[in-house]
DNA sequence: ATAATGTCAAGAGCAGTGCTCCCGTCTGTT
DNA sequence: AACAGACGGGAGCACTGCTCTTGACATTAT
């Protein structure tokens, strides 16, 4: 299984003891709080070894970073998997609550991937490709939605140069597998769903919302009708109706997606 | 006017140079960087005498966060009024530009104000208060829209919990003020300005969306339909034809905000 | 005017950090 | 078996936040 020579297994091994104990130690203290000599402590091992596997701390960081997306795109595949592919709204919310979830379950990862850039200023390039994931499962949401799905726009179409802007997005995608304006109000959902953990990871919403559980849920829901998920009546209206949105979606911190999953059976 | 004591004056004057050369050690290095040694060395004081100043690091980061809010409160608070209040969708438009021109300006200051937070783990009381001004000019708006802005429910009305949810900022505005409709969709559209702006700045945009003026401003356009502001062309047509939102405002870059008044001509 | 009081700046020092260099060892390859 | 390269450990540099002590100064009360 692992590749060939045994110096080379045993390298492999060491480096994912140190990513190891370095998660454990970004779980504990933060990012700002790594420290690369505290790690090569808990190993029993020189700090100047750690040098051998990673360049510098900020190459660990950067490994961390894409650990910590693989974990958090891994939760919102695996949560949304367990949704009727027919329930978009409970696909959607789904994921919400799941980003939500792994967000508060790990604040410090978390943080490292969606705060303030620590490293340079710059994410490196290796981490574009993990961070796309939970992006990916957002734009297959709309893929299964297209034609289905109606997007509010208030009387204001978008404009050229907004279609225009959207074209790295659209070539990523791989063609018009999502048209214009459902794309683009996909993308202000997504936006706002990290704006909102965001925001309550880093305590703007102290002393402006209560019962972030209700809120989130209901944010997320009327978000939802951005991209029309709430307004067609077909395939939501009645599994929304049978269980009002979010009842009990996200309201204790214990199986968020349980209800969202609830709707399909 | 300043107060008695020459010792005393002179203290807030010494006090004044620390934070000045903090504030611009923080915009050239990061908060990361910040140090307290080179900010003592840039005023010619040995370390240990600013400390007689500031008891800690992170006391001083408390204060350039404090100063980073006020500057930001009050480029948002000049932005808008610079337009006529009865163009609701236009001071909407142009707190979001101006709030996207400070971060643009302000990188650093904008990461420490709203990324990570860096110290502890929970943002002093200190800045609780200058951290509302910018929501404040927000929830003015509402209350100006009052009976005139139509939110779109999109067939679900909001559940009782998520109306509950909002009593802190409902008791922070004192009363009625705003309808819980219309508070509750202010509160979506805060959330994502701030995630639109975080995510740009923190490059999760970079192979995402191309011109970014463009696309904040029509994602800041939409965002309005949540609150009502573009659906009733009643107040907003007039208005924003005659001046196009916030051409002054806080558009330096490249008068993106031109396209939204172009639709409404 | 003098003495007491409190404030201030400076220096030395502690513990910790990232990172580099050098040296002995141990391994995989030829 | 011999050699080149990978590896671990130790010492060391420059830096950090922070504390403690010492001496100079200004303010205030007597």
């Amino acid at each position: 299984m692992a590749t060939g020579t045994a110096r080379e297994r045993v390298r492999a091994e060491i480096t994912r003891e140190i990513t190891d104990v370095a998660t454990v130690h970004l779980g504990r203290d933060g990012a700002a709080g790594l420290s690369l000599r505290a790690v090569a402590r808990d190993l029993g091992m020189a700090s100047s070894a750690v040098y051998r596997y990673f360049p510098s701390r900020d190459d660990l960081l950067t490994a961390l970073i894409v650990e910590a997306y693989g974990s958090l795109g891994q939760a919102a595949e695996d949560a949304e998997s367990q949704v009727a592919r027919t329930d978009l709204l409970g696909r959607w919310l789904s994921v919400c609550h799941a980003v939500r979830g792994w967000a508060r379950e790990h604040p410090h990862e978390y943080a490292l991937l969606y705060g303030s850039p620590v490293p340079g200023y710059a994410a490196p390039q290796d981490t574009i490709g993990p961070a796309t994931r939970v992006a990916a499962v957002l734009t297959g949401l709309l893929a299964d939605g297209q034609g289905q799905l109606e997007v509010p726009t208030f009387g204001v179409p978008l404009t050229e140069a907004a279609v225009r802007s959207l074209a790295p997005v659209r070539t990523g995608l791989g063609g018009d597998a999502v048209q214009a304006e459902l794309l683009f109000a996909g993308l202000t959902t997504w936006v706002a769903l990290f704006g909102a953990v965001s925001f309550e990871l880093f305590g703007h919403l102290v002393g402006v919302v209560d019962d972030v559980d209700a809120w989130f849920d209901a944010t997320m829901t009327r978000l939802g009708g951005l991209v029309g998920l709430v307004g067609l009546v077909g395939s939501v209206g009645s599994a929304a109706a049978a269980e009002p949105v979010g009842t009990g979606a996200g309201t204790p911190s214990s199986s968020p997606n349980a209800t969202a999953s609830a709707p399909a059976g």
